[in-house]
DNA sequence: TTGACAACATACCCGGTAGTATGTTCACCA
DNA sequence: TGGTGAACATACTACCGGGTATGTTGTCAA
């Protein structure tokens, strides 16, 4: 099926608001960021956003929904990756960190919106768009926690309590989104450097064994 | 010297406010908090806080002040404790990572008032009194990092950058202010036991022995 | 070609909030 | 014992920001 112009246009609108949100809600934080921001920075006025839109709540949770689908996009090719659980979970550990701070933007944001679940902001109208999504992410933790675990029974890893020691290592793992910030002229290679020393500090964390 | 009645009152009730603001600015976060909202839950009014404070600023900066001593305090005793720089790392690791806990509430809006530096939010009037509160927490983790490299020259660390496992080994320790939630009947040992656990991962991820 | 509707812009409302101006009470001191 | 100032409370203002009601313009289908 083919797309009328209209079509077109509005599906590339609305996907420019959430870029332009995410990129404001990253830099001031939900409560911080008016629409009228986001539609400054589009170049437009509210009534753009709200056509799309029916609140702020709901341009965030698009925005949240945005980037977790794109990180689970980004890991799915080796979610199911043969091998040894503690090979995967390197794969897994790597491409995640590297989406921190190419994709530092959107990671912020969800960042957030996990926050502010924990919080219970938002009407209970909201509450349950907001708490689709937070199973959403919990399924993503989930990939990690289930990998760690078999890691563990094939005796690659070494560690006592899971729970605690995912979210040590999730945080160590996340931790570039909060200080890394793009240096003009940086390469690939340059981030692949620092995800590979964040990657290494969680696997030793996790009781793996240094490679040879 | 002995401070009169009404120096006392004074002085208890600012600390209150100081309390009361920080449970505040950390369960509904700084933007969201408002000034009534503070005075609400001490059972007064604005004009109290407006008396100590000059502006919702201040009284944020205050309430950061006040944690980061609190925290500077607590691992004091231990920053220049003698022997290897790898046992001084563990204790105070460890006593950081406890205060996650048990201060959860004073370090999440220390955690908040780095992010909204970073973002640069404020005028530039306050952003002074920040920037300020920005350098004394930096000389907090400072101890940290050089604990670290020293215990790295005595040969019992191995990573490869200090920058980046310096930042990653924080989050990890800094983890349980974000999921950590204090349950009834827990005791000190159930926190010692989590942060037992924290400061194991963070210190395989530092590339030390395991302990015999 | 016309009418319906999408895709916005404009103009407006109103609740909430930081900050202020002005009481009011009471301790302490001369 | 009266005056002064600290320690608040009360009442008010000004503004900002989410949301809405109402245009305006172009597209497409019949």
């Amino acid at each position: 099926m083919t797309l009328s112009v209209r079509e077109h246009v509005a599906d590339d609108s609305r996907s420019d608001i959430l870029f332009v949100a995410a990129e404001c809600f990253m830099e001031r934080g939900y409560n911080a960021t008016s629409i009228d921001d986001v539609a400054r920075r589009l170049g437009a006025t509210k009534g753009r956003i709200y056509h799309y839109f029916p609140s702020k709540a709901d341009l965030f949770a698009g925005v949240f929904r945005f980037g977790m689908d794109r990180i689970f996009a980004a890991v799915e090719p080796y979610r199911n990756m043969p091998g040894p659980a503690a090979e995967r979970w390197k794969k897994l550990a790597f491409i995640h960190t590297v989406r921190m701070m190419k994709s530092k933007t959107l990671a912020k944001v969800v960042w957030e919106g996990v926050e502010m679940h924990l919080r219970g902001a938002t009407t209970p109208q909201q509450r349950i768009e907001l708490d689709g999504l937070i199973r959403y992410r919990n399924g993503y933790s989930d990939i990690f926690r289930e990998t760690i675990a078999q890691a563990r029974e094939e005796g690659d890893f070494h560690f006592a309590d899971l729970g605690i020691t995912v979210q040590a290592m999730f945080m160590a793992l996340n931790s570039p989104m909060f200080w890394y910030v793009p240096r003009p002229g940086e390469t690939d290679e340059d981030i692949h450097n620092i995800a590979n020393q964040i990657v290494a500090f969680a696997h030793r964390g996790l009781g793996g064994k240094e490679e040879t």
